[in-house]
DNA sequence: GTGTTATAGTTACATATGAAACCATTTGCA
DNA sequence: TGCAAATGGTTTCATATGTAACTATAACAC
C-alpha cells in the first residue's frame, strides 16, 4: 500500500503510456503464440519467422530474409544455422555469386510450416475476436499509418 | 528476386500478421525513446520503467514494482541493484517485515526523472501525431479491450 | 589486369535475459 | 511453541542478443 505522490514532478503514468502498452500487448501476444510451438517443435520466434518468409518466397538469400523479417543479419545467420542443422531449410549457393546463399524449406520444413501456420493464425483470430468488426478495421488502418515510422 | 510460391501450403503473410506487426511497431517506438536517454543517462528501458513507477508510487517494495511494470522479479532486482548503485534510488527495509525493501527515488533520481519524462512524452506525441483524433480515440479503445489478454 | 571499395555471411565478445536454485524471514497451524 | 509452507529478494547458470571485427567474394575505377 503506498500513496500516489509528488504530482509536482509530473510522473509518467505507465499504464496510459502508448509505448509501454504496445510493449506489453506485443509481448503477451507473441508469447502466447510461441508457447504453442516453442517446445513442441524446438523452434524460436526468429526461426519461425524465417521459415514463414521462406514459405512465401522460395530461394531468398539470407540478406533478403533479413529484410523481409525486419531482423538483423546476425540473427538471421544464427536462425539459419539451426534450421539447416535441424534439416528444415536447405541452403545452396547462388550460381553467379558465391557469396549469396539460396534458401528454401526442405520437405521437413514444409511439414513443420504446415502445422505451425494454422496454429499461429488461430491465435491471431483469438486475439482479434476480442474486437468487433469496426474495431478490427480501425486497428488495421491505424497500424498501416504507424507502420512506416 | 524470387517468385511467390506454393499457394497450396497457405503460407503466413508476415506483413499482415497482427502479432508480427505489433512486435515491429512496439520495438520501433520503444527503441526511438530509449535512444533518447539510453546513452545520455546510462539507463536501460527496464531501469527507466522502475524509476517511472517509483516516481508515482513512493515506498513500493520490489515485488510491487514488478507488478506495476509487468516485469519479472529478477529483472526488477537487477535494475534496482544498478539504480541503487548509481544513487538514483534509495532502498530501505520495511519496518514490520525485514524481507521487504522500501524503495524511493533519491534527489538525483528525481532529477533524472524530471529530464527523461518530458522526452518520453514528447516521443509519444510524435507517434500519435501520425493519427488524427478519431484514430487516436479508437486506438485507446482497442488497447483497452485487448489489454486484459 | 590490379588495387580499392562494397557486399554476403559468420564469428567473437560483451551484455541481457529467464528459469531455477537459493537464503532469509514470515506466516499458518498443529 | 515449533515446524512446514509461503514470500521477498538475490544469485547462478544457461541461452539470447547486438555490435564490431573478420573472411570470402564481387563490383568498380583506372
Amino acid at each position: 500500500m503506498s500513496a500516489e505522490s509528488k504530482p509536482d514532478h509530473a510522473p509518467l503514468e505507465l499504464e496510459r503510456f502508448l509505448p509501454y502498452r504496445l510493449s506489453i500487448l506485443s509481448n503477451t501476444v507473441s508469447q502466447a503464440i510461441a508457447d504453442d510451438y516453442q517446445q513442441r517443435y524446438d523452434l524460436t520466434v526468429t526461426e519461425w519467422r524465417v521459415m514463414a518468409v521462406l514459405a512465401r518466397f522460395d530461394g531468398l538469400s539470407a540478406r533478403e530474409v533479413a529484410e523481409r523479417t525486419a531482423m538483423d543479419k546476425v540473427a538471421v545467420s544464427r536462425a539459419l544455422a539451426r534450421l539447416v542443422e535441424a534439416g528444415r531449410v536447405h541452403r545452396g549457393t547462388h550460381d553467379g555469386d558465391k557469396r549469396r546463399s539460396v534458401l528454401s524449406l526442405s520437405e521437413n520444413g514444409w511439414q513443420v510450416h504446415d502445422e505451425v501456420a494454422p496454429m499461429a493464425r488461430a491465435r491471431e483470430r483469438e486475439v482479434l475476436a476480442k474486437l468487433d468488426d469496426e474495431e478490427q478495421a480501425w486497428l488495421t488502418r491505424i497500424l498501416d499509418k504507424l507502420q512506416p515510422l
